[in-house]
DNA sequence: TTCATACTTCGACCATAACCGAAGCATGAG
DNA sequence: CTCATGCTTCGGTTATGGTCGAAGTATGAA
């Protein structure tokens, strides 16, 4: 149910329960334990109740927790959210994953543009070339102390995108450029169809 | 038996066992369960076995973890550890945690001398200069790529202290001031009557 | 070799968590 | 009003997880 809620959707306690295969009887327990914890929020309309995740702070963590099991051999059969456009393009923190999260990622490493050794990833001359071009404004971006290029790793795609205040800023920088916006309420990123006919240019698969 | 080994000390499966008190059959099960899982390693050393958590992604789940529950009010009743010495101060990877450490975090975010935001932190100006008027080499520390401050969640505390290349090159500068000194085979960090009073002086409580 | 220590495995016990059927509320529709 | 729907509460069963005592294995010391 907690997976299901990452969509950032609310949902009605029938569909969680049917979504997670239990009776209406023992979802109704578990959600009244969630809440109780403050992992989830109730809404009330009518006849029916809105659950949703607490805050963003709750899905991070969740997310974090899925991305260690999947990297430690422990993933469910089922895996990342069913919600095509979840899939495809969605904010992790504050950069970009999913499928266009990834693409980024190895379509920069496979020209070069960034390094990945193990966890750390660092951008190279030629990278710093690439996203001034893009608009980034590298210098006040390296002048933070939190770490310029991070690797995180993917729900859905089990793969490595890029974090950190790089990550952050490409993705500010497609939502300035018109290109992408948050859905409200969502972790969806929806591209115009310009905007990912752009991004799927500069950022050509592998 | 998680938390007890964020110290980032190895520990051995009797010692575990104390900490989390309970008998040596019940720790063995629990660890040979997260070593299965990939949360621990194991290394055999003669008669013992020392168990640590498996990498740097184990420490910073819990510790997003626990920092959660923390917020949610779901903290553990007894927390931290009982010895007052370790209270007090002790290390934590390679900085200074327990009251001491708490104090120092506060006094310099309440002087402006660090700037918390969200799990960054970063030294202001008046950071530096007051840092470099330690005795710390400051460009030594940032040459490194190691970050330079880090934030870290004190067990016992519940709250935020000093990590992070920073972290360490103060707590090592107490020792080269004979301020303290590192109880051997423990976490404990004793400080001299003399150098808890230039301590208590140079951090004052905010 | 013999003994002590450190740890694991086995078996059993007990507390708890997950689960569902049945019944009970609450809300909106007719 | 009555009825259907959505959800919760209650009671009881089953499955699971945590726990320890007893016995077994490995290692180092005497």
């Amino acid at each position: 149910m907690l997976t299901t809620l990452m969509s950032g959707k609310a949902l009605t306690a029938s569909e969680l329960a049917a979504e997670a295969g239990i009776t209406a009887q023992t979802a109704s327990s578990h959600l009244s334990k969630l809440e109780g914890a403050g992992l989830l929020t109730q809404r009330k309309q009518g006849r029916h109740r809105y659950f949703a995740l607490a805050d963003d702070e709750v899905g991070n963590l969740l997310e974090a927790m899925m991305g260690l099991a999947a990297k430690r051999g422990h993933m469910r059969a089922r895996t990342g959210p069913r919600d095509p456009a979840l899939r495809k393009a969605r904010v992790c923190y504050n950069h970009l994953a999913g499928e266009f999260g990834v693409r980024m990622f190895d379509s920069l490493a496979a020209r070069g543009l960034v390094v990945e050794e193990g966890e750390d990833v660092s951008l190279t001359d030629e990278g710093e070339t690439f996203v001034s071009g893009l608009g980034i404004d590298l210098p006040a971006l390296t002048s933070l102390r939190r770490p310029l290029c991070k690797s995180c790793l993917d729900w859905s795609m089990r793969r490595t995108h890029l974090a950190g205040a790089l990550g952050t800023a490409l993705l500010d920088r497609f939502y300035d450029l018109g290109w992408a916006r948050r859905i409200d309420g969502t972790r969806i990123v929806s591209f115009t169809g310009e905007g990912e006919r752009r991004f799927l240019e500069i950022f050509p698969a592998v």
